[in-house]
DNA sequence: CGGTAATCGAGACGGTACGTCTAGTCTTAAA
DNA sequence: TTTAAGACTAGACGTACCGTCTCGATTACCG
């Protein structure tokens, strides 16, 4: 009987780990998502190519896991109020859009999703689901609180925050404003109250 | 002086630039936008390479055009009532993004924005521009009624319609739903009313 | 009844044939048999390219149309020996061979030739039996001035001679010398004698 | 100090050059040299264009070497006589352009010498330089029989023998008789005695 | 301590798309 | 009907990238 964890041969080095994760990053605010190519991340890496593929199985599922593993996980202060907490939410997208990495590498990420239903499936695990669980307890703590009166639609909620934040950078083009998380916040508000 | 329609040579054809529109919208919902090759256009479409090369400067250009260049310009129709007339934007706005070609060419599309400034401002002017001036102007249409008190942020609303819409369908997978367009509409009239 | 000689419509200009040997003539020293495009030749005689295909029918026919057509019928005057005549004929080939615009061309031409059996067919005819014709009236010159004893075989002597000279210059890269035209001269001779 | 035998990564396979030589010597005489497309040698050989390119810089390169590759260094016996030695080469001649791979290939090959002078200094060091010391040897050797009393020029020798034999075939469209090597050795031999 | 097995960097492999170029044909308005 | 200009189809060019494979060398565990 053998351990579960016991493989045998020679090890993967964390370094290579590392490697790739840091050529990704380095080179994806330099030459974009549709420039990154597997060579480019080698060579930046000074590591073969093969040592990526043995990791990821594709270009979209390797800038995903970079760019999901380097997060760590999150959590959403419970600020006592629910605009003070869709106003902390909306702070947190935002950081994140307005990562460089990130910025860079969303709209290419998001387009291969389209293709790869496997990526998809993983983006929605562990993104979307991740986020909905913060806005399901937000919102969850604004009912016990009397802030709302019945359930609210955490989807709608989840749309319209995420949704907007991501048109505003991203389709409009628009630099962030100070006020804009709490603006988006407002919005989530309204998406909660369903009117 | 020299008029301005005046050129030598033959006339590029028409038939060309139909062939090559038809052609991407047969191909995209097949293949997808990763899967479209400029010379499974040009197969398609029975023509030369070239020929879509004199007409378009990359990919995205072409993409771009062709979905832009088919819709016809839109206009809403005043339904008397704010609600009315944002309800009309939701559904204007989800039709575009649930018809066969424009979902599966979207993703692929802002990606590519990303990387190509000059059909980044094309994007802006045509298609932002466009849908801005209709918002802006059910918006003076509202406060003229007396719906609005002060003005409104037609950026805010704008992002809140079409930032909602877009999360709902392509970043959370969402099927659309009979009531989508007014829950969307509710939230850009919370945007347009500030809170 | 319509006179074979009275073409309705716009009569052809001559300008325009010779456009077209002028920037042949110009193009090939410049650019080689293997640069020499269609376009460009149109561009540098300020011609269209259906000027040209109304003319001839494929790129190697215009090359060859052009060298042959330059040259003046050749005539070989009667030295009085057979070492004269034969001198002569080296010193009209190697002149055709170390003509700038021939030498350009020469190589590709034959390329061509085995390719396209219409213009191998005219080259036999224009070229090589035209030159046929004179190696048998000055070998009839010799052996009627009992130079020769029998009578010998123009086609070694054509060989011979135009052989050695494309060799010398084409294969072996050699320059062209002084006693050339004589040493070659002695070959065929004795391609002649038979000895 | 690093030895010369040491590259690193994955060696170049040998099936990969023999498929490449395999399939121009099955295309050339199918197609000829100017219908030989790099498209259609990867396809015949089975491989990607990338592994040609990554052995041969052009097609006039790739053409080259495979016609000089297969070649196994030639010699020529010591017949015993001038005349024979020269008949013996001319036979060598003959028979490297009747091949049916070579006469196909050789007209253009030439041709682009004139315009590629790196493949053309190796056409001289590989071919030409090599069939000039066969003659060199075979001139030697008749100058210590006696047959031959001074110093013979062996590149007017060499341009009698390959000149004539091209010639006859290429430029005269001759087909090559029983005789042929023995009349064109009679006019190596003139060469070589310079009269 | 020697054998087994998976790792490493490097780069060749087949395949495919790119964007450019050329050949030869066709279409325009003007002459 | 010819002219210059240039668009047209077809297809080859040489490059770049993908994802896989192969090399010699390395690095752990196993018996």
């Amino acid at each position: 009987m053998q351990s579960p964890k016991q493989p045998i041969g020679r090890p993967r080095e964390n370094r290579v780990d590392a490697a790739i994760r840091a050529a990704v990053r380095e080179l994806v605010p330099r030459v974009g998502y549709a420039g990154l190519t597997m060579d480019a991340i080698a060579a930046e890496a000074g590591i073969g190519k093969a040592a990526i593929y043995r990791r990821h199985t594709s270009r979209g599922e390797l800038v995903f896991s970079v760019l999901v593993h380097g997060r760590k996980t999150r959590s959403l202060p419970d600020t006592g109020t629910l605009a003070g907490d869709l106003t902390a939410l909306a702070d947190l997208i935002l950081g994140i859009f307005t990562d460089p990495v990130t910025a860079a590498a969303t709209p290419g990420l998001l387009a291969d999703l389209q293709q790869q239903p496997d990526i998809a499936a993983r983006f929605q695990e562990r993104f979307v689901a991740e986020e909905r669980a913060l806005i399901s307890a937000l919102l969850e703590r604004a009912r016990q609180r009397g802030e709302l009166a019945a359930a609210a639609d955490p989807v709608l909620v989840h749309a319209a925050v995420l949704g907007t934040a991501y048109a505003w950078l991203f389709l409009l083009a628009q630099p962030p404003t100070p006020a804009l998380a709490s603006r988006i916040a407002a919005l989530g508000e309204a998406a909660a109250r369903g009117h």
